[in-house]
RNA sequence: UGGGGCAUGGUGCAACGGCAGCACACCGGACUUUGAAUCCGUGGAUCUAGGUUCGAAUCCUGGUGCCCCAG
């Protein structure tokens, strides 16, 4: 029998994959991190708090699997929040997410896996691991397109996808909900989560204010010629294509570029955003081959935004140039760059 | 302290003497495992004191503030 640790979050996602793999035969453990515990947080935490754990315990006693509490808030906090703390003093706007999902899903957690003898990290993901038959893994996106979470997981490697399992992967969302229902999951009526799960229900800006008040210093905000138009409260309030925030104009203005060493904000207006070309460094190839040869792939630059079709040129050191079709808005720094082809993910890297 | 112009929500602009509108921001909601974008919705204004008029943001006079030109 193949032993799995999910990882179980109290949500419902996480609920029915655990569910799906104790039907489907696999010997079941199922694991919650403990993530984050600033005081005064935990009421409105939706991925760690009590509450979640108490979701995730009740849920694993219902299906009679082992559970357990990781408490990796250290780990948490000196990797995956100290880097979103740097990437905003550095004037990037990170992906907590993505750091998470590389260092502690499938960091901590798969070491732990190992560690207790499993064969299998399974998580709630909406996403697809193909098995080959020369014994290769290709990562697909989740059958629903409307939940596919691959931009997410684009970090994942050969070695990882060996022993991962998606059991939402062919599902669609409405059907995730229905077999929480028909099962009476304790989770089966959570909503969706959303937002930082450290954040706490805080805005970010809070969470930055406190916690790297070095990146939030009141500075000018100017046209691209200069001229000013008003005063910004830190750049980290800022990502690259935004509105709320721009002083109000005749026509309504957007983040062009944070100027990190003036601490000046640039804006302008819409049909002035956008670039054709694309850098992205420290790109995981999923296969674990870099390509060597110019190619038409598929880029997503953000988690929701559509794919742009654009021409993907490798660079050294495992970095590509892009240049798409047509102008792409909001390029912006410390976001990852998805490659796909069709349904497959290729690769992910930084934007740069 | 000569001449001219301007003054309307937080901001930028509309309104023949006839119910003060629009855009952006702010706020609320939808969407969403990052930040944004996007969509829906609420609230909020005629610088001031008089005058003309049935009726004034609009016309007239004084005051105040700002801008431009000339010193």
């Amino acid at each position: 029998m193949k032993k799995v640790v999910v990882a179980l979050s109290g949500g419902v996602d996480s609920s029915v994959a655990a569910a799906l793999l104790v039907e489907q035969g696999f010997q079941v453990v199922g694991a919650t991190m403990r993530l984050w515990n600033a005081p005064g947080c935990d009421q409105e935490n939706r991925c760690c708090t009590p509450e979640t754990r108490a979701l995730a315990a009740s849920l694993a006693e219902k299906l009679s699997i082992p559970f357990i509490v990781l408490d990796e808030a250290e780990t948490f906090r000196s990797v995956v929040v100290q880097q979103f703390l740097d990437g905003y003093t550095r004037g990037e706007t990170p992906n907590p997410c993505v750091t998470c999902n590389r260092f502690l899903k499938w960091g901590v957690l798969w070491d732990y896996a190992k560690s207790i003898g499993a064969d299998y990290l399974a998580t709630g993901h909406y996403a697809r691991v193909l098995a080959q038959p020369n014994g290769a893994y290709e990562l697909w996106k989740g059958r629903d397109p409307a939940k596919d979470q691959t931009y997410f997981l684009s970090t994942l490697t050969q070695e990882h996808l060996a022993h991962t399992l998606f059991p939402l992967g062919e599902l669609r969302k409405t059907e995730v909900r229905r077999i929480a229902a028909e099962r009476a999951l304790p989770a089966a009526d959570q909503p969706e989560s959303q937002d930082l799960c450290f954040l706490g229900g805080r805005d970010y800006r809070d969470f930055l204010a406190e916690y790297a008040p070095q990146a939030v210093r009141p500075g000018p905000i100017t046209d691209r010629s200069g001229k000013l138009l008003g005063q910004h409260q830190g750049l980290a309030f800022y990502t690259i294509g935004q509105r709320k925030g721009v002083p109000a104009a005749a026509q309504a203005l957007y983040v062009w570029k944070k100027d990190i060493e003036n601490n000046r904000l640039i804006v302008c207006p819409a049909e002035e955003l956008g670039a054709d070309t694309l850098r992205v460094t420290e790109i995981n190839w999923i296969s674990g081959v870099s390509p060597t040869e110019e190619f038409q792939a598929e880029v997503k630059i953000r988690s929701r935004a559509a794919p742009a079709l654009g021409l993907v040129t490798p660079g050294p050191d495992s970095s590509v140039r892009v240049r798409f079709e047509k102008p792409l808005r909001d390029i912006t720094p410390g976001q990852l760059a998805v490659f796909y082809q069709g349904e497959q993910v290729l690769g992910g890297g930084w934007i740069s």
